[in-house]
Order: C-alpha cells, then sequence, then structure tokens
DNA sequence: CTGAAAGCGCTTACAG
DNA sequence: CTGAAAGCGCTTACAG
C-alpha cells in the first residue's frame, strides 16, 4: 500500500507537502513540486486512505440515506423510493461523496451508525414524522427530510405540494363532468403525504359543491385493489373516478378492474400521483399527478451540501410543485 | 465524544481492557470487570469510531454494492437490480457489516472507492463480463458477481440457470399449441444472460422441430414494446407467443398490446421472466419464469462472507434454479 | 487476566 | 513556500 510517506520520500519533501498537493492546496506549494508530486503520485498509484483522513480531518465524505425498513416488506422494492435513491446517490457521488445506505426499523441504532462513521449528512427517505424530534435531538448534523410533515421547526425537509396535487386531480374530475368521487391510499403508514392528498382532493370538491363520503375513502390498509373493485361494483351510487394515491397502486387498480370486468376508462377513470414510466405504458396511459423526483434528488443534496459547508445556515425546506399531466384514464361525462 | 480512554479512566483499567470487553473478547477478562466495563459504556453513551477501527485492525466492515451507471438511465429505476440490493443490503446488515453504493460508469474508478476505504467485500450488480478480468487484477477481497457469464476461471458468481428458463418457456408454448414463437430482449447491453435466455428457448424449440426465424428475434436496442406489436401486426406468419426477457418488458408489451387492440393472450400469448409482483396484477396474470431474488441475495452474501471469514477458499459458484410459474397470460391453441 | 508501547495513515496547528 | 511535532481513536503484538 502505498501512503503520503511513500510519495513523500521518493519526492524528497515532507509528508504535509504532498498531503497539501493531494487536497488541492496548491496555492501554498510551488508549482514545480506539486506536479512533480502529482507524478509521482500517479506513477506509484497512490490511493488515499479514506478512515485515516476521516479519523484526523473529522470528515468521512459519507453521506447516510435511511428508508424504513420492515421485517416483511424489501423497501427498495418501491419504485419511488428506489429511483430517489438512485438520483441522491448520483447528485452525492457527483460531489465525490459516498453514500451508505441504512434500512432501519428502530431509529435508536441510526444514531449509533451515524456517529461510529462519523457521517457528514443524512437524507431520510419515507415519513419519519414521530421520530424526527428524536433524530435531530442526537445528531448534530445536516440532516435532510423528504416527504415529513412535521410541526419540529428547524426541519430541513424537501417535499411536494400533496395538497394541490389533490385540488388538481379534484379539479380535473370535475371538469371531465364526474360528480361521484373517491379516494384510495394507506392512512396509517404514509403519514402526512397521504392525508394531505386526499384533503386537497376532497376539499377542492367541497368548493364545487361534492362531498366524498367515508366511504369512498378507501384505506388500504384494509383492503387491497381487488376488494376496492368490488366494493364499487356493490355500490348503489358508486364512483366514477378515483384518485389513487400512487403510480403503482393506480396500476394495481387498473389491472384489477380489468380482471373483473370494469374497462378503464369507460366504467371507472383513475387519476394516479408520480408519474412513474408505467403509467404512460398503460393500456390507456395514465393521467396522473406528476412530482419531480430527479428534482427532489437535486434539491436535497443542494441544500444538504449548503449546510455541510456552513454549519451555522438557518434551516430550510422546499416544496416542490405538482403538475397534472392529463392522458387517457380519465373519460369524458357529458353533462346533461 | 466519547472514546475508549474515557470509559478506561473512570472503569480504572486501560484501554485494551476496554477494547477487548467492547469487541466480545470475554474470555480474556474477568467477567466483574467485564460487566462494570459494559454498563459504564452504556451509561456514557459509546460509540466506537469506525475509522479508527477501520485503520488500525484493517478492516472496514463496509461492503461495496456496484452497479452500472449511465449518464441517461437510473440504475435504481430497474425493479429487478432494486430489490436485488434491497435484499443484499438486509443481509450485510443482519451481519454488522455496513452498504455503501457506488454507480460507475467506469472501472477504473471502482478500484479507488475499494481500496479508499477499505471495503472488506465487493458485490456486482449488472454485467460485467469484459471488465471481471480487470476487476480481479486489482481487487484482493472477495469480490461476488451475480448474473454474469465469464471465462474468467476463480470466479465468484451467483447466476441463473437462464439456460432452462427459455426452455421451460419454449416447453410450455408448446404443450399449449403454440408453433411459431419469438422472443425479445436487448442484446447489446445485458450480455450473456440474455442470450442464455435465448439460446435456451430457441434449442428446445428446435428439439421440437421448430425454428424461431431471425426475424422473430426482436432486439430491445434497435426496437420498443410498440414497435414489436406493429411489427407482429404486418407480420404474414406472426408468432402467437413471445417470450420476453423480463417481466417489466413483458408488461410493457402487454400494455402496448392492449393500445393497439391487441388482445393477450387472446390474439398474443406472453411470457415473461423474474416473477416480480407487477406480473401478477395484470388483467391476465402473467405466466413467467420466476427467480428467487431474496434467494440470490442470500446465497451472495453467504459466499461473501464466507470468503471474507476465510480468504483462501476456493472460489466457488452458484446456479439458481428457475421455474415456470402457469397462469394466464398463454392462450391454449388446441391443435387439429 | 491485564497493560504499556508502538503504530495504522492521515491532518491540524503551529513555526519559520 | 515548507516542515517537525502532536494527535485523531483504535488495535496489534507483545510482555507479564
Amino acid at each position: 500500500m502505498v501512503t503520503l510517506k511513500d510519495i513523500a520520500e521518493r519526492a524528497g519533501v515532507s509528508m504535509m507537502t504532498v498531503s497539501r498537493v493531494m487536497n488541492g492546496n496548491q496555492d501554498k506549494v510551488s508549482e514545480k513540486t506539486a506536479a512533480k508530486i502529482r507524478s509521482l503520485a500517479e506513477e506509484m498509484e497512490y490511493i488515499p486512505n479514506s478512515s485515516a483522513r476521516s479519523l484526523a480531518a473529522k470528515s468521512s465524505k459519507i453521506i447516510a440515506v435511511i428508508l424504513r425498513d420492515s421485517s416483511v416488506y424489501n423497501p427498495l422494492a418501491d419504485p419511488y423510493s428506489s429511483t430517489l435513491l438512485g438520483y441522491i446517490t448520483k447528485e452525492v457521488q457527483q460531489r465525490g461523496y459516498y453514500v451508505m445506505i441504512h434500512l432501519v426499523q428502530d431509529f435508536s441504532n441510526i444514531t449509533f451508525s451515524l456517529r461510529s462513521w462519523n457521517a457528514e449528512g443524512a437524507v431520510f427517505l419515507g415519513v419519519f414524522d414521530d421520530e424526527i424530534r428524536h433524530i435531530q435531538h442526537n445528531n448534530h448534523i445536516p440532516l435532510v427530510f423528504t416527504d415529513s410533515y412535521s410541526n419540529v421547526r428547524q426541519l430541513i425537509n424537501i417535499g411536494l405540494d400533496d395538497y394541490k396535487g389533490g385540488e388538481l386531480a379534484a379539479g380535473h374530475f370535475y371538469e371531465k363532468g364526474h360528480r361521484i368521487l373517491a379516494f384510495a391510499g394507506p392512512f396509517t403508514k404514509t403519514g402526512g403525504v397521504i392525508s394531505r392528498r386526499c384533503q386537497g382532493f376532497s376539499d377542492a370538491l367541497a368548493r364545487r359543491a361534492l362531498t366524498i363520503t367515508p366511504e369512498h375513502i378507501y384505506d388500504l390498509e384494509k383492503m387491497d385493489a381487488e376488494d376496492i373493485i368490488d366494493t364499487i361494483l356493490d355500490d348503489p351510487e358508486p364512483p366514477t373516478g378515483i384518485f389513487a394515491f400512487s403510480d403503482e397502486f393506480a396500476m394495481e387498480l387498473y389491472n384489477a378492474a380489468s380482471r373483473k370486468g370494469v374497462s378503464i376508462p369507460g366504467s371507472l377513470s383513475i387519476i394516479g400521483f408520480d408519474d412513474l414510466p408505467v403509467g404512460r405504458s398503460l393500456p390507456s396511459p395514465l393521467t396522473t399527478i406528476r412530482q419531480d423526483i430527479k428534482g427532489k434528488a437535486k434539491e436535497a443534496c443542494r441544500i444538504l451540501f449548503a449546510h455541510i459547508d456552513d454549519p451555522d445556515k438557518p434551516s430550510e425546506s422546499v416544496i416542490l410543485d405538482v403538475k397534472l399531466i392529463p392522458r387517457d384514464s380519465v373519460k369524458d361525462i357529458p353533462q346533461i
């Protein structure tokens, strides 16, 4: 293993000079010496030891990305989370930092890992509302949350205008002539995000003198796509349109409907959320609320690194816009 | 920050004794001292410094997971890769190790990262046939490849019986009365895996006196799902069944067909590969070749850690079995 | 069963 | 522009 010392000896300088050159502090080294050291480093295939740097400089260049784990579920099987993780990793690597993944069930562990590796920052995917306070209290590095709704002040969060997403869906259904609507999402699990989408949806309907009845709010903690279609089939006043909390679930609904002979959008219209590639390829391409996942990753990392550079920067949250993407999964119902 | 030294002082022992207790080498420490140290460590919220341990012991507890990156594509948007990554991460964490992700375009970089962090092992996702030799030459830690076909001896690879997968698909189509078949997959990109699936498919057909014509091998580097359906629609002797290289693409085909009024399996039958959840929820649930992604992750990690424990262990490769899962996307064509 | 010494490869904080 | 000294928090390899 080639070390700074080896290079220093062959260059006839001290370790410090080599260290300075390797770290790009070359304003303080003569260009001649610097060039010599650089070529020597290349020739000798010098690779700096990250552990040693981390120990001495207290700067690890490690960013932890933390996802909620469960014993039954693989968190990276969710396309939204894994896509976001992919973009975040790209952003982090581009800055010369490294990503360590942590799948956690319990948050007492996370402090251990963060501190043990002296992580310089962390990004949390998924919803961790309850634990935010606790996590922030124990970790004094920049912490970026995504999709969190929390009362904690001094929070860095990259979120979406979920409420507006709900409004857009309601508006679109309304314009297309739909009057009885439903919402489907997992209510307990994903916390704030889902309830905001539902709230925006129902408020926007209320403004148009429409109400979404409690029976038309399908809780995915209690039923799946097939159950929903069955329920609709038995419903004396069935909804003509459903707003699904995600494209992935919209697709499940779509397929469950097809299986049971309910045509989309003929008998039932659907609006999804996310605008994942899968929606575009459905037989009737999915009308959806688009969010910019890549943009979310970029913002998360921009803010994260701004805080790493300047720890005293006041915390800043970003709410990204969402957009209605009308495609073919919502039927046009002429009003008499 | 609490260090070994702090605990040692309060316990009235040397750092070495504390170190031994923290690392579980307690056979060499009196139970009384050990208990005292353990409770002190807990009280003081001691968290070992991984960088220091890594530097001193030359054991980092870091496993690198390496995926091929591209400037246009997000490798974690692929459900197979991200699912596998998730399971691998669970396995690694369970053993008290840490996962660092590396998305790489060029393999000269990977040696840098591996060495810099003193990674104890690496798992490669995706296909890296050409570069395997080079990677192995530069890195002398356990390296586990997945889905690789390579001539390199001394290779640790966790693969699948892709050829058999092709045979199973062919056999199933044949039994169901199909006589003109097609294959769809990206030929240049994914290297060996795809061509083995295709070869198994075509060989098994040949054994039944059927040939798959070159025009019926659709290369996804040159066309997409819609193009394939168009081609079939214009085909004087169209295939009645397509074997798609992945469930994800099978779903795209499925939807493209529906959009163009080609009913599945009425006019066109499809067999996928992987058995991802998405296939099960299609209107006609997808017949597919199942692979055990979780099992692949478990095997990869089992072998990886076996080699970390014993570096002289001879390299061992595993070929996991695949299985036909008949569902509803293949039509029964009665033979006259 | 326990400890003193040396060292892992780097950086910080000086001094010149 | 350059370097000698001290130290980051741990483990290895002894010695007793």
